[in-house]
DNA sequence: CGAATTTTGAACCACACAGTCCAAAATGAA
DNA sequence: TTCATTTTGGACTGTGTGGTTCAAAATTCG
């Protein structure tokens, strides 16, 4: 055998990701990602192919993690409506988190900076997408069954309608920093169902 | 006097502004800038004093013909929820124009690619906003007095939703390029007024 | 210990970037 | 025509980028 590593793969990338989310693709250096995993560049190199593929491994844990609380959230036992309300709150807590630097998305910023130049990274943002349309889409169904929800409405479209919303409330939240106003988005947008 | 401009600074304003539209503000480089507006640099840095500079005229420009569409529409002579519809619809329509890489809204580019950086631009984005907030709110309360609209609910609140829903649309756009869906997403908004 | 193997750090590379400089061309006024 | 003034194109600068190279250090196994 040989010389083992000196570090986690899984901190690295969980340190990559975090960079990655506050300053997006573009904004993050390799030198950036050098200091905030503690790595030199050669292990960074020698451990990932390049930085487009840490980012690719950074984008994926984020949306493990962010989709591991969606669904322990939506298959919780509370009322669907609640469970949407309190998804929308956890996105306003997060966006208001630190200051108006802090916050934000690393799937919306890959969206609007990345997707449009990069076919796989468009393919990873679509297939997480509807990952998180059918965990809600599945909350919504339970609720018409319990009566909480017209059962007449497509509840597919309700599910596309909850993700924009999301999305909206994270945008608004960059450049609107109340968080009363974000309340009564998420207030509003729960009525429509 | 001496020699004349032998270009417009307007169109060049202009084509810069497409430019950023399509690319934000770091994937369009000063070298893209004198492509798309036909200038050599020296024209351009003698016109403009920075590319952040130019960025900003653009910027400023783009607001200033997207809120003029919006007051246009909104001053109508529609029903509010139509009025609403239709805006919704333009979004659509324009996020689809082109193909994934087309479409795309400068002022969401910029929201999460520069505001959280440059406290100017951030200003800017937040002025914009109440513009359109404005416009709308004034829209709604007169589709209030009309009894389209409840009178007991907020018209402000009401607004801010609208405007949210609008970056919703535009970010699932992004992410999901199937029209039917975005439809889909702007009859819940509407029927949640 | 010593050989095989891997990691590590630092120097290095080519390139693209925003921005500057300057001489030549173009123009209008006298 | 000449002079003052401005625009213009192209060469240039310094810096930061993503990525590579390589020798030295570190470790395990025989």
């Amino acid at each position: 055998m040989a010389r083992p590593r000196e570090f986690d793969e899984v901190r690295a990338v969980d340190a990559a990701m975090r960079a990655f989310w506050t300053a997006g693709y573009e904004g993050t250096s390799t030198q950036d990602l050098c200091e905030v995993t503690g790595l030199g560049r050669s292990s960074i190199y020698n451990t990932f192919k390049s930085k487009r593929d840490l980012f690719g491994r950074a984008l994926a844990r984020y949306m493990e993690v962010k989709n591991a609380g969606l669904s322990e959230l939506m298959e919780s036992g509370l009322p669907v409506r609640q469970k949407i309300r309190t998804q929308f709150q956890r996105v306003i807590d997060e966006e208001f988190e630190r200051g108006p630097e802090g916050g934000g998305c690393l799937v919306v910023h890959t969206a609007v900076e990345v997707a449009a130049r990069d076919r796989e990274v468009a393919g990873d943002l679509a297939r997480d997408y509807q990952v998180r349309l059918a965990v809600i889409r599945t909350a919504i169904e339970a609720g018409q069954r319990d009566g909480d929800i017209a059962r007449d409405k497509d509840s597919a479209a309700l599910a596309h309608f909850v993700i924009a919303t999301i999305a909206g409330l994270r945008i608004s939240a960059r450049v609107t920093p109340q968080r009363s106003v974000l309340e009564s988005v998420a207030d509003a947008a729960v009525s429509a169902l």
